[in-house]
DNA sequence: TCTTGACCTTCTAGTTACTGGAAAGATTAG
DNA sequence: CTAATCTTTCCAGTAACTAGAAGGTCAAGA
């Protein structure tokens, strides 16, 4: 399987299989006699398990520790859970501060006309 | 005013003041004889501003813009709804992609045992 | 007067996780 | 055979700072 192949099977864009690589997040993949990169099914799944890391938000770094526990026979579930709650902390306090900064700005944006004129409740909020 | 001075009443970091500067987003401040920088009370104001506008998660480039409208008397308050009702979308959006991955992850969390085992919903999940 | 500590300056480089683009070699379809 | 579509490496850029180094300045106390 050449890079796209494999890109495409992952459901990632190549610039970012290679530098996957680069960064040792996964093994380096063999290489043909012309140096285009060989990826196996092997090698496929765990950049599948990489992009769905991601796409939670997990870091690269929280990723590899998932990625190592994906891998390790003899890992606990505590480990995974501790990572993934961390992360789920991570979301619920982000998600309390969009919800502040959503209702002041709600309410900025509500009270301001929008018409021609100068006077905005926005602006005033700010300065 | 001397940057640090500057800084505590604007609530902004010394680097971070002198940052804005560099990139254009206030102008650059006079200096004393030694070469450092003096901030005026208006200044300042603009200085706080920007950390306000910053807070609501606007970029420096909508901060750039929405300074303006600050200083513009000539601004019409359409143009300030727009900017932030552009941001209050974004906002939202972020709030429903944050929501599936809180109810995602907060299931997978809540199923997993969290023991000396290996088995772990949370990494069936992902692999 | 000297010194000490807390300022200030500029400059470079690092952060996160990619992404874009250039230059050049390989492969494949027609 | 050629044109299009791969592939490679390498360098640079993104956003918004932040850290740190090397060195100049200033005010207070002994």
């Amino acid at each position: 399987m050449n890079i796209s192949a494999a890109s495409k099977a992952a459901g990632l864009p190549v610039k970012t299989v290679r530098y996957y690589a680069d960064i040792g997040l996964v093994q380096a993949p063999s290489r043909s006699e012309a140096g285009y990169r060989n990826y196996d099914d092997a090698s496929v799944r765990k950049l599948v398990f990489i992009r769905r890391s991601r796409e939670f938000g997990f870091t690269i770094e929280e990723c590899r520790e998932l990625l190592g526990l994906y891998q390790d026979q003899d890992r606990t579930s505590s480990e995974v859970k501790r990572i993934a709650s961390k992360r789920l902390e991570e979301i619920e306090e982000k998600q309390r501060e969009l919800q502040s900064l959503h209702d002041e700005l709600a309410h900025l944006v509500t009270s301001c006309r929008g018409d021609h004129r100068p006077d905005c409740p926005i602006i005033d909020y700010l300065g």
